[in-house]
DNA sequence: CTGTTAGCGCATTCAC
DNA sequence: GTGAATGCGCTAACAG
């Protein structure tokens, strides 16, 4: 065969550019990778001819030559949850810079989806990042010990790992509530098979005890979501609840709605707080919850991956309060 | 060399399988690509070993040999732009069903990094998705010489692009308005360098004149944002307009909030109108908006850029008003 | 049905 | 400082 299927343009190759330069392929190909090895006349010469042919070396080939081609993998559950973006954004932009090129895989929060995506990335990436995997801890090892992965908001023990500590964020949130004088607080949470989920219920649990707060738990939703939020309102109002914590912002903007469709103020009458400050500064009023540096876990992650020397590292990233608009005193302060 | 610089896992290759299996390497080779050419039992023997060694194939080797290896890239402006994660993933999951890999690009809203990205991504790609590319028309058509390009929401002549239909929408939009009662309305735009931009901006002003309807225009923001569309609330009380059509659905989250804030009442005393329909049901009230379908354009896009036999299409996806709660007559009505 | 051979485009030893 | 030869892992002709 040798032809490409269906050339799009026709792609000059090494050999072209060594002939119409008068040179060999060796010294075309070191103009490239390594320029001060030549005479400076030939290197711009080698470059002049490049440019005009307009070639450029082929990546893959190379790869198979040097043993690195470059290209890494970010596997997300849902690249629509707004949690996400600004760690996608954040991972892709260190990858340029790293000279790094990026693969998007979208699981849709399904298990089966994303071995298939872990199938298709293996061989063609030099590492992977999974964010907030829902593959059980023994699949991400399995995994782990055929390349290079990095995890995101998954604690798993000997793999290099970046987590946002939620929890102080979540425990602010309680004490607040509590400082303001609630006494009866909801909890809407996310999925049962998210690390987040469960760092940030039992935080929200302790402090709530600690401070003797009544703490109500909402069912939990398969999936975190605007509806999932909606759906939790008759709960929250059913129980009394002058207070409700989301697992996120969005299923908090669903609380608001919820609630503000039944005539009840925010926080006139009940307050609100959401997690992760991804949509937050944008409702109205605008939303009291924790700060996540969804960013600052995708740059850091990129970091890891590429360096090899630390098999485990687990960075914690902090989190504080953010009190804006939607928190205030419950509507009859208690004795 | 030959030695990965940093070998992340041993993996085997296509030699030390055959050698396990005692069959040749072609076999192999066939047992992952062309299993019917092969006895079943062979088939079964070399997978079995396969799996036991972890073999998974150098898609860059194999790339290399066929000239396909199914790697494409998707580059958009801003993946924290709502309007692009659902269009995003649905690229990405149609690439998968087509054993595509997907590079995502995010350009920061800036053609300098555009073409960074583009430089990067050429000999890497079978093909390239731009999503509302921010480069000047000769810039496009001159890498869509070099490789297969495929556009999304911006109009080139002669390069097959997918193009959502706003207009009609926005224009609909407008009618809706006149129909209630609004005289005075106020346009707040986006990105002057956007094809959607321009776009929409002149199916309201032509709608509006058609109505004689007075129409506001607000000094244009660099990118749309839940700021500009804060920014932009005191000119549209100013001009006394009784309602406003933003750029976006992110937009007009501003405009809302910002009236919220100074007690204007939505739809009370101001209408609003979005577009993309992406936030929009997360709102309260709920936004009336224009549906956008990006995810339907992600998916096209993939398609089209696989379709190499047509080079010159122009998929136009229509679009729809969709009357929510943000839009009702004006606080008194004209005569 | 299966093994043998050759080459994809490149980076890299060696020689010169 | 530069050219010739070799092999990265794989697939596709061509035999058998």
């Amino acid at each position: 065969m040798r032809a490409k299927s269906l050339p799009a343009v026709s792609v000059p190759t090494i050999s072209e550019v060594a002939a119409a330069a008068g040179v060999s392929r060796a010294t075309v190909s070191r103009a490239f990778t390594r320029p001060g090895m030549l005479n400076g006349e030939t290197v711009a010469r080698v470059l002049e001819v490049a440019g005009r042919l307009g070639y450029v070396p082929n990546q893959a080939a190379r790869g198979l030559s040097t043993g690195r081609h470059g290209r890494i993998g970010l596997i997300v559950p849902d690249v629509t949850n707004p949690f996400f973006p600004p760690l996608i954004r954040a991972a892709q932009l260190h990858a340029e810079e790293t000279d790094l090129c990026l693969f998007l895989g979208n699981s849709d929060e399904d298990a089966g989806r994303e071995e298939r995506l872990l199938a298709r990335f293996a061989g063609q990436v030099e590492g992977l990042i999974l964010v907030s995997s829902r593959l059980p801890d023994e699949r991400i090892r399995a995994h782990a010990a055929r390349q290079r992965v990095v995890l995101v908001n998954r604690d798993v023990e000997g793999l290099p790992r970046v987590l946002i500590d939620t929890a102080a964020g979540m425990a602010a949130a309680v004490s607040h509530l509590a400082d303001l004088g609630h006494r009866e607080v909801a909890w809407i949470g996310g999925p049962a098979a998210s690390w987040s989920n469960s760092q940030r219920r039992d935080a929200v649990t302790a402090e709530a005890a600690c401070r003797r707060l009544r703490l109500h738990v909402a069912p939990s939703a398969r999936r975190p979501s605007f509806e999932s939020g909606l759906d939790a309102v008759p709960f929250v109002l059913y129980a009394g609840a002058t207070a409700v914590i989301a697992f996120d912002d969005v299923t908090a903007q669903g609380v608001m709605a919820g609630l503000a469709a039944r005539g009840v103020a925010v926080p006139g009458a009940v307050s609100v707080v959401g997690c992760d400050d991804v949509t937050a500064v944008r409702t109205y009023p605008a939303l009291t919850t924790v700060s996540s540096r969804g960013d600052e876990a995708g740059r850091i992650a990129v970091e890891l991956l590429g360096d090899r020397t630390v098999p485990d590292v687990r960075r914690l990233l902090g989190t504080d309060l953010v009190v804006r608009a939607t928190t205030a005193p419950p509507p009859v302060q208690p004795a």
